[in-house]
DNA sequence: CTTCTTGAATAGTATGACTATTGGAGGCAC
DNA sequence: GTGCCTCCAATAGTCATACTATTCAAGAAG
C-alpha cells in the first residue's frame, strides 16, 4: 500500500489546506516556513512543497520579508478536486454542495447538446440506462449510483470538449457523495430513468435541444 | 519588482508543463528528478517543488524507483489558469480557443440566469453597456474589450456561485487573447451592445429566461 | 513455469548553510 | 513636523549533501 509515501508532504498540505479553507487562516493572515515547520514537526523541504502546491492553487502568496499570506477566496482555484474535497469536509459543505448542484446545472445540459450534435456514444447511454432500470427492479442502491455516475460522465466526455470532460472529475466529487438506500429515491427512480432514456435517444436521435431539455430535467429534480 | 524572485523555481516549472502540454513528454514517458536536475541546472529541491505542483495539476504522477511518469490528457487538471495559458502557447492553442468557447456558452447563460433570478448587478451591468457605447462610437477598441470583459466577469460573479466566478478566471485568459482594432467587429457591435442591454434589462426585470436567452446569442455570435 | 528473494534505482525526508529581497525603523534634511 | 533616505533584520529562495524507505525487476530456487 501507499499509505505511509508522501505521508508527511500530504499531511502538511491537508493541515494548511484545511486551515485556510474553514478559515482558522483567514485572508490576509500571515504565517512563515519556520513557524509551520516548528508547528507540524515536518522538515523544510516538505513545507516548502506544500506551500508551493498551495500557492499554485492560488490560496497564499509568498513574499520576502512578508512570509506566507492568504489570499481572498475569491482567488482560490475553487474548481480544483482538492479544494473541492477539502471544503465538503469543511463548514462549506453545503455551501460546496448547492454550487456544485449549480454548476452542473449549466453544464450538462449543454454537454448533452454537444453529445447529440456530434451523435457520439448513444449505445453506450443506452445500455447505462437498462443498468439503471435493472438496478432499480433489484433495489440496488450502489449499482444505481454508479450507473448514474457512468452516465453522466459519458456524456461529459462525448461533448468532445476537454475542459467539459474536466468537469466530470469536478462533479464526481459530489456524486460519490450521494448514499445510496434512501427509500423515497426508488419512487422518484421510473421518472428520472425516463429522463435518461430521453437523452439517450435524443443523442441517438441527433436532437439537440431534446437532450438538453431532458438533461435539464433531470438535474432539477 | 519581482522578476527575478522564485526565477528558478518558475523556469523549471515552467519548462516542465510546456514540454507535457506539447507533447515533447508524451503520456507514459518517464523522468527523474536527478535527469531534471541536471538538464536544467537548477538544485534538488527547486524541481522537486516543480514536480509536486506538476503532480497536483495532475499532470505526472510520482512514485519511488519508477520515478516520474506523464499522466494521460484526460486527468489533467484543464481548469488550471496555468494549464490553459500553457497550452495557448502551445499547437493546442485553437482547441484551447474553441474548448473555451464551448465552456462560455454553457455557463455563462446560465450565469446570467441565475443573476437574473437574484436581480443582483443590473445597474452595473447597464453601465458597462453604456461604456460598450460610448467607446464604439469612439472606435476605441481597448476600452470596448475590457468593458465586455467586465461585463462578462461582473456577471459569473453575481451568479452568486463560487465555481462559476472561478471561471470568469478561466474566460479571462481567452478574452486576454482578442485584440482590438479589427474593422469588422464595429459593423458587428450595434447587434452586440443591443444583447448586452438586453441582458442587463432582463436582469433588471429579473426574467431569467430573456437573460439567458440574450446571453447565448451574445456567445453564438 | 512459477514463486520467492534480493538488490539497485529512485523519490521522500532531513539538516544546515548561504543569498537575495524587501518592508519597516530610525535618522537626517528641510 | 514632514518627507525622504539609509540601513537592518526578517524571511523566502537556493543550494549541497546525506540518509531512508519503497518498489520494480532480475535472478535464484523450487
Amino acid at each position: 500500500m501507499t499509505t505511509s509515501d508522501g505521508a508527511a508532504f500530504r499531511q502538511v498540505l491537508d493541515n494548511l489546506g484545511r486551515a485556510i479553507i474553514d478559515g482558522r487562516m483567514a485572508a490576509g493572515d500571515t504565517d512563515t516556513v519556520d513557524a509551520i515547520v516548528a508547528r507540524s514537526g515536518a522538515s523544510r523541504p516538505v513545507v516548502r512543497e506544500a506551500t508551493r502546491v498551495l500557492v499554485s492553487l492560488g490560496m497564499l502568496t509568498a513574499g520576502r520579508r512578508v512570509g506566507l499570506r492568504v489570499r481572498p477566496r475569491a482567488e482560490w482555484d475553487l474548481l480544483d478536486p482538492q479544494l473541492i474535497r477539502w471544503r465538503l469536509a469543511s463548514p462549506d459543505r453545503e455551501t460546496q454542495l448547492d454550487e456544485l448542484r449549480g454548476l452542473r446545472l449549466a453544464v450538462e445540459p449543454e454537454a448533452a447538446r454537444l453529445t447529440a450534435i456530434r451523435g457520439i456514444g448513444a449505445e453506450e447511454l443506452s445500455g447505462i440506462a437498462d443498468q439503471l432500470e435493472r438496478s432499480t427492479l433489484e433495489r440496488d442502491g450502489p449499482a444505481f449510483l454508479d450507473a448514474d455516475r457512468r452516465f453522466h460522465a459519458l456524456l461529459l466526455a462525448a461533448a468532445g470538449n476537454g475542459m467539459l470532460a474536466r468537469l466530470r472529475d469536478v462533479v464526481d466529487e459530489a456524486l460519490r457523495e450521494r448514499t445510496p438506500g434512501d427509500p423515497a429515491h426508488w419512487q422518484a427512480a421510473p421518472g428520472d430513468i425516463a429522463l435518461h432514456r430521453e437523452v439517450a435517444t435524443a443523442v441517438a436521435a441527433r436532437d439537440a435541444e431534446r437532450a438538453a431539455v431532458a438533461m435539464r430535467r433531470i438535474l432539477a429534480t
